[in-house]
DNA sequence: TAAGCGTGGGG
DNA sequence: TCCCCAAGCTT
């Protein structure tokens, strides 16, 4: 790989000069100005909110954010909390695996080692959910270690600074190895965030704004005129659809018939609705005899690798109705929607008007 | 290693 | 409407 006609030393340092006026407020971010005043990040703040970030936009992560640090303030009040509890209040949010490897890191980290989180890369990875991205996320911006992030928005940077063409996910490494060549040895947990917010803000995926980019000058893909083009990626493989059935029902006494599901697989860990596997065509399978009512509308809902069209059928619970070992009757009173996967939540609004 | 795993917003 | 994408990890 050719050197970049700037120094790597200068580049940092112009990136630092942009974060220092340009940098977002966030919830769990300690400003570069209070930083400099000696201001420590809570390393709790800083791994929960970066598990959050995975794959996850800062818009949607913010009032997740503040619910949790609202309802467990330390690492300890997570690791001490129902499982139920974790899953309800991430539900919507997506990527349930990470609910669960949240609460299984918090449960080691508070046990194992007095609550206090390790303060380096090497001890970081491998906890459960913490990957190479979020081990040197967390090293860098909880304890300013020089490790070297790379997200969606650092790849993209890097393949434009570089004028890099060669394909995503095969090119990493190579984007890998220039990032950690400009990674300084000042500030590493500033600039961390830095070249994140460039992607984020200036460095976009589409029409960059190169013009008040602090790194216009070395840029390669922005002499070639290549940079919207950057990263090239491999195509995807088309979405298929899926169909399936739900069965909501409701005792005389108004309790919601729920399932929990099981831990491993899509929506795992998480409370729904009895229903049929999704699979390219329905066939029915009601969790007890019934004259079971077909709502007038299904549900449409998209998945990273699915598309899935849902019928909702509707009956009452026949009294004495005895739950599996997988299912819970919820009272209306502990029954909150806010606590269902998108897709349960869609079929319950559905439906919501003509069973109250 | 490539596939599985959510959701909401923007162009 | 549809496709892309977002501070990735696990198996």
């Amino acid at each position: 790989m050719r050197d970049l006609a700037h120094s790597a030393d200068a580049l940092s340092r112009d990136l630092l000069d942009w974060y220092d006026v340009h940098a977002r407020a966030m919830p769990w971010r300690v400003a570069p100005a209070d930083r400099a005043q000696g201001v420590i990040p809570d390393p709790y703040r800083i791994w929960l909110s970066e598990v959050m970030l995975q794959q996850t936009t800062v818009a949607a992560v913010k009032d997740y954010f503040e619910r949790f640090t609202r309802r467990w303030p330390t690492v300890t009040d997570l690791a001490a909390a129902q499982d139920a509890d974790v899953m309800g209040e991430w539900a919507g949010l997506g990527y349930y695996a990470r609910a669960r490897n949240l609460l299984k890191c918090a449960r080691v980290i508070s046990t194992e080692r007095d609550g206090r989180f390790p303060d380096s890369y090497e001890e970081l990875i491998g906890l459960p959910g913490i990957g190479p991205y979020t081990a040197a996320a967390v090293a860098a911006i909880a304890f300013d270690r020089p490790e070297t992030v790379l997200d969606g928005n650092v790849e993209r940077v890097m393949a434009r600074l570089h004028d890099e063409h060669a394909p995503l996910p095969g090119v990493k490494p190579i984007l890998k190895a220039h990032a950690a060549a400009l990674t300084p040895q000042h500030r590493p947990g500033d600039y961390a965030q830095a070249v994140m917010d460039l992607g984020a803000t200036i460095c976009t995926p589409k029409s960059p704004a190169c013009g008040i980019c602090p790194w216009r000058a070395p840029c390669r893909a922005r002499t070639e005129g290549t940079a919207a083009d950057l990263p090239r990626k491999t195509p995807k493989k088309p979405k298929p659809t899926r169909h399936g059935i739900v069965y909501i029902a409701r005792s005389e006494c108004g309790d919601w018939l729920l399932e929990r599901r099981p831990d491993k697989g899509l929506l795992g860990g998480m409370l729904g609705w009895p229903g049929t596997d999704w699979e390219a065509a329905p066939s029915e399978a009601a969790p007890f005899d019934a004259d079971w009512t077909p709502a007038p509308a299904e549900v449409r809902h998209t998945f990273t690798h699915f598309h899935l069209i849902l019928q909702i059928r509707t009956a009452t619970l026949p009294a004495g109705f005895v739950t599996e070992a997988n299912q819970e009757l919820l009272r209306r009173h502990d029954f909150r929607p806010s606590d269902l996967p998108t897709v349960m939540r869609k079929a319950y609004d559905l439906v919501r008007d003509t069973l109250c």
